[in-house]
DNA sequence: CGCATTCAGTGCGGCACCGTACATACGCTC
DNA sequence: GAGCGTATGTACGGTGCCGCACTGAATGCG
């Protein structure tokens, strides 16, 4: 099977991508490509965070993992955003761990690094905390879903959130995991994905989803899918950063 | 009735406090002093916000209102902090609202204003993204705790998250308004608040609640409580940011 | 091929919270 | 101090999810 058409897009991280091309450079030496295995932590709770992570494909999940040991996850990062805001936000650490959810790579750089190019107030630190922004968005629309919102709609919340960071319409995931992310049973996840499958929107077998009808996952979806895409589209356009006006 | 010995420190805002003089200098002429009355909205969803706002007193709500018209509150400022973080954060705007949820009083600062100074990328930048990370903290706590704790746990973090942010140990708030900060019904902290006032933490009678005691309220309380606190004294130390290093 | 392991499906009792409806009690105004 | 509006208390059936136990089915491995 010949490569798919958009394979160039594919395999970059877009925050590096919108970076004028005298930034880019500047860091270019100090960005390291990384494999990003399923289920390795990129940082830990409370770990001082050595490098920021830029994924070019794959998933990374941010969720906190309580006293109990029961999770949930707080946000997830493609190659749309970058791992490790602390670092520039000046903590250096979090209370929440970030896992791969879904294998790819990327790209790294030092905790060193990042600092001094963020420090210079150029086109990188504005397009990161455009991103955080949209961060803080999905992580708020975490906790509003939460609360309000049926295990069945929050279920194609994060098909739809997982699908808008992978390249195909399947995705390798056992209903256990999910489960641990969403921070619900595992009967509740196979009873929910049982009625999707019912009605044509997916197709799963051990492990492996495959979204069947991405427009009716998104009939279903309650509206936190929207504001989070929205912002992301509203914070994160695809022209380069030089052309935005700074004040 | 004297004044209390702490009058001093109450009415100012701490990250403006932190401040270096002179950067506090440059501000000050374009600091507006301005009351925050009960149920004001200091921005709306989706609106531009042309102020960034620094309590002194008093207690700000950010909270997301759905399409139904249910909300949830997402993070609590108080003089600890400031209200509008996606002025310097490149959004301009953000899906939340913003509404007092305790009077009190403040200064606030023009978008422009606020920009420039941010730009510069002195104390004040270092100071921000600081507590905008304690704030991302909050509202992950949020999330967590949305969907893991007992509302009796979720009402012990509000009322103690609230007490942190109020002079004293009394805090003017019916149990309808409190239910629509946490998105549930009003009965249901109806009965927590019972429950409580039975067990001699809180007294309450008509939008008046009395902490009666706080070591049994912080023994109730879930672990969400503890990881917001920890994160806001780690991040926001009382020392000037002057004496800490850059990289 | 047989077996173990992992993944998914199902059933059942329990409980926290919901939606609704209504009752009581407090504090204000006149 | 009578009356009204608002705040709070209580009750009841419904439901979404939990915890647990167990079954069935697919995959991997020796």
């Amino acid at each position: 099977m010949p490569p798919p058409r958009h394979a160039r897009k594919r395999n970059r991280n877009h925050l590096l991508a919108a970076l004028p091309a005298a930034e880019l450079a500047r860091l270019a030496p100090y960005l390291e490509a990384v494999p990003l295995p399923l289920g390795a932590a990129i940082y830990e709770s409370g770990g001082e965070q050595a490098y920021v992570y830029f994924p070019a494909s794959g998933i990374v999940s941010l969720l906190y993992v309580m006293g109990n040991g029961a999770a949930a996850e707080i946000a997830v990062v493609g190659s749309e955003g970058m791992v490790g805001i602390a670092l520039f936000m000046g903590g250096g650490t979090t209370p929440s761990r970030a896992v791969v959810q879904s294998a790819g790579a990327g790209y790294r750089l030092a905790a060193a690094s990042i600092k001094l190019e963020f420090s210079r107030g150029g086109a990188l630190q504005r397009l990161l905390l455009r991103y955080t922004q949209a961060l803080i968005t999905q992580m708020t629309q975490t906790a509003v879903c939460n609360r309000h919102h049926l295990l069945e709609q929050q279920l194609c919340r994060w098909l739809l959130l997982s699908l808008d960071r992978l390249p195909s319409n399947e995705l390798v995931m056992t209903q256990q995991l999910i489960a641990n992310m969403l921070g619900v049973r595992r009967e509740g996840v196979t009873e929910a994905a049982g009625r999707l499958q019912a009605d044509g929107l997916i197709d799963y077998s051990r492990g492996r989803i495959r979204v069947l009808d991405r427009g009716k996952l998104e009939a279903r979806v309650c509206e936190c899918y929207a504001v989070v895409k929205n912002e992301y589209d509203r914070l994160l356009p695809a022209q380069p950063v030089e052309l935005q006006l700074v004040g």
